[in-house]
DNA sequence: TCTAATACGGAGGAACCCTCCGTTTGGCAA
DNA sequence: TTGCCAAACGGAGGGTTCCTCCGTATTAGA
């Protein structure tokens, strides 16, 4: 048993940092190329190492993934409060959301894995996943507080649409058309919502 | 070579047809159950088949789901000339986009390859992607002629951020998010898109 | 009943996953 | 510098799934 566990690692050898670092160099353009399917083997080949050795810098793929993509989360959820400081709510908001589909175009292939990030699928995305979720909460906070738009969504829903438009396999024109759908979002959310829209076929839906 | 090719394909034989069913009555709950992931010589086991019966009537995957769902999809699009007929142009199109959160619902953990249906990626998606899209778009020029809306985006990208949603995996209470995002997806199609909304970030990303 | 034409079964090669453990290496202490 | 050992590496191997291929069995029609 010992006490490994409380252990406060030390700080990792230096070989080891490089070849990490190596591997998430060689991962990164397999990943955008091949998409999450891309194959263990695979890049641990490329990177000329033993699959042994990737596994143990990154347990799972979301593991990797998370890594590789780490670097461009940091930057995107900075984006955020920065846009916060020198737009007006909306247009900050919306802003943001058009980085967002920015962020999504790099990884195509990946957006699947890139929507259980936003959704918080995975506990290894956890990080990742607090940091997008903090930035869009700090926008719609504040665009709601300006009474500017009204919230009826959870606000990482409207990124979770727009990875599924990513990942749908639209081919050409994707990007033109999730930022289309920016739009409608922004114009939905502006709108103040009617106090209980509920149809007769509504009713009959609960009991589906 | 023969005409093989040419052969109008004389009709199945018997036993042929009826393993056929069984397959897919097999499939559907487990397809259900453990997503697209579900591998096929489960299914085949679970029917007694050989795996090699199951390649046979289903070569891919995505012929196999679609075989699986082309019931449900059908129902779901003839109900869309059944709403246009008996709501208002954007009752019609809130009420069907609210069925085909149910339609998603059934196959949450297939929403993925259903997101690539809706997109109409797969050729052997075919016949169902038009009938999804044809399903939509009806109810969506409708309303867009009756004045009501105001497309800005494909009516099928609505669709495809649904089944967004649906697959990023949240846990309960998925359907009621999805619903309210409809409301909102209706919500920014009744707004007057306004012309020309570009700002200087906007100029700055065309670039990138 | 006989015989093509169809359909079925499942072995087998290939790709991938991930674990486990023997070997090698880096860095610290003496 | 040298020696030691924790840390890191490599890759064989067992397991799973994919999909093809072809010998065997079954059907439908003459």
């Amino acid at each position: 048993m010992k006490n490994e566990k409380f252990a406060p690692a030390r700080k990792p050898r230096a070989d080891a940092e490089r070849n990490r670092e190596r591997l998430l160099a060689v991962a990164k353009p397999i990943l955008e190329a091949k998409g999450s399917s891309a194959s263990f083997e695979e890049i641990a080949r490329a990177a000329s190492f033993g699959i042994g050795t990737l596994y143990r810098h990154f347990p799972t793929r979301d593991a990797l993934v998370e890594a590789v993509y780490r670097n461009e989360t940091e930057l995107l959820a900075a984006a955020a409060s920065r846009l916060a400081a020198t737009h007006a709510p909306v247009d900050a908001l919306r802003e943001w959301m058009l980085l967002f589909v920015e962020y999504l175009a790099t990884k195509r292939e990946m957006s699947g894995a890139l929507g259980s990030l936003a959704a918080g699928t995975s506990q290894l995305f956890a990080t990742s996943t607090e940091l997008i979720t903090g930035a869009i909460l700090l926008l719609t906070d504040r665009a709601q507080a300006s009474g500017d738009i009204h919230l009826t969504v959870q606000p990482i829903d409207l990124l979770i649409a727009l990875a599924g438009l990513a990942h749908a396999g639209i081919g050409t024109g994707w990007k033109e058309r999730a930022r289309q759908l920016v739009d409608v979002l922004i114009a939905g959310l502006r709108t103040v919502p009617r106090t209980v829209p509920r149809t007769p076929a509504a009713k009959r839906r609960r009991h589906a």
